[in-house]
DNA sequence: AAATAATAAAGGATTTTAACTGTATTTGGT
DNA sequence: ACCAAATACAGTTAAAATCCTTTATTATTT
């Protein structure tokens, strides 16, 4: 039967009194780890970070000063995408959780968080390679939708007939107007009415405007 | 104290067995639970609903014929959005996922779930308001990144050069070439250059083409 | 039944985009 | 110094897109 390694930890936090207490919360919910080092921030993390020191696991804040937890993320994916980053903040903003999770954190816990639930992040993402909370897959969820939620706002589209959407499709395509007419079963001419009348709707002014409009809208995916 | 109304459900799916067996099992796993009515698809589901029979969730497949998953789930959100949507489906693509969690649905399971989770799932969504698995969450946040990784695959990036990409940028408007071609402070001739360069790099056939791409892999934003 | 609105389509003119071929000039490498 | 490449640009045509005006045919409303 294999030996489990302990879990390697590093920590990247400006305020040393929270790491201290953090590393004692860990050492009492996980017996079997090891604080490989501890950085004030994503600078300081660079120079400590080496052959012998590569953890398995980063605990990053995201407010730091001289280089915060955006730009350290970003460093650690091109230089050592093998360590898994664990945010521990106190920033709820959603823009920032979503910000995060598309650089590829492991998980994002608030600072104020349980030490059990600590211990449950730290196992998840050794085991089966993330944690994400139900406040974080909230946020992402609802920052997926406020995209489509905005767009009912957005005048253009409810003016639009079916007709017009069909052809608005086909717009955003590399066919020719009258490869899209014989498509449509349609006349080019028709074809050209339709361009005008989405002109003025969208407020666009040619095509490439008219198909950016529509992916930005969420009326056709990529 | 309240009295606890019963959980009223509906089904929508082509599958008539499999709707029967899904019926069986939520009897099973749930014991306070009503069946107001079942539907064959998104057609039949809009002659089926009416004011007796709003449901609290509805539980969706995706593949349908008539009227599928999407558009159902659309019209819903249009005329019931009181109507929690919970998607079971045996589609497991990522796209798929990813466009219907977009629509709003507050849960999706594969079919070939535990009866428990189901009955997990339908508690969980009447309590907190939704249930997403790590499953489904590890898709939604792979689908956030998957653009950012997608593009090292995607071999015409490498082979721009910094003055397409910037000329791209600017292609992904509503200016003309020779207006480009100003603001570039290059002659109308050197654009058609970077043009047809960029045409080739990219595999696309026309400017529509070209600035969609653009945005489909994250060169320029919206 | 008449007026109105929506849909489909035509003619014609102009601008923009696209495709192809070719030529100086510059730049990096050996 | 010489070669190869990348860069900037020109000419020519053809095709596609854009703009504008007008008309015939259905639906819808009054």
């Amino acid at each position: 039967m294999p030996i489990k390694q302990p879990m390697r930890l590093a920590l990247v936090d400006d305020h040393t009194l929270f790491r201290k207490g953090l590393i004692s919360l860990i050492k009492m919910v996980c017996n079997d780890c090891e604080i490989v080092f501890e950085a004030d921030n994503g600078n300081d993390l660079q120079l400590k970070l080496n052959k012998q020191t590569i953890p398995d696991i980063i605990l990053m804040d995201v407010n730091m000063p001289f280089m915060d937890g955006f730009a350290t993320v970003e460093w650690l994916n091109k230089n050592y995408p093998q360590i898994k980053v664990l945010v521990v903040s106190m920033i709820t903003k959603e823009d920032s959780i979503v910000r995060m999770l598309k650089l590829g954190v492991k998980g994002y816990l608030c600072k104020d968080v349980e030490p059990n639930e600590l211990g449950d992040a730290l196992n998840a993402i050794m085991d089966k390679g993330f944690y994400y909370t139900d406040f974080i897959t909230g946020k992402l969820v609802h920052s997926l939708q406020k995209i489509d939620t905005q767009n009912e706002k957005h005048s253009g589209i409810r003016l639009m007939n079916d007709r017009e959407k069909d052809f608005l499709k086909l717009a955003c395509s590399e066919l020719t107007y009258n490869q899209i007419a014989a498509q449509m079963y349609l006349s080019p001419k028709t074809i050209d009415g339709y361009r005008d009348a989405l002109f003025d709707k969208l407020q666009v002014k040619s095509r490439v405007g008219m198909a950016l409009y529509a992916v930005k809208y969420g009326l056709v995916q990529l």
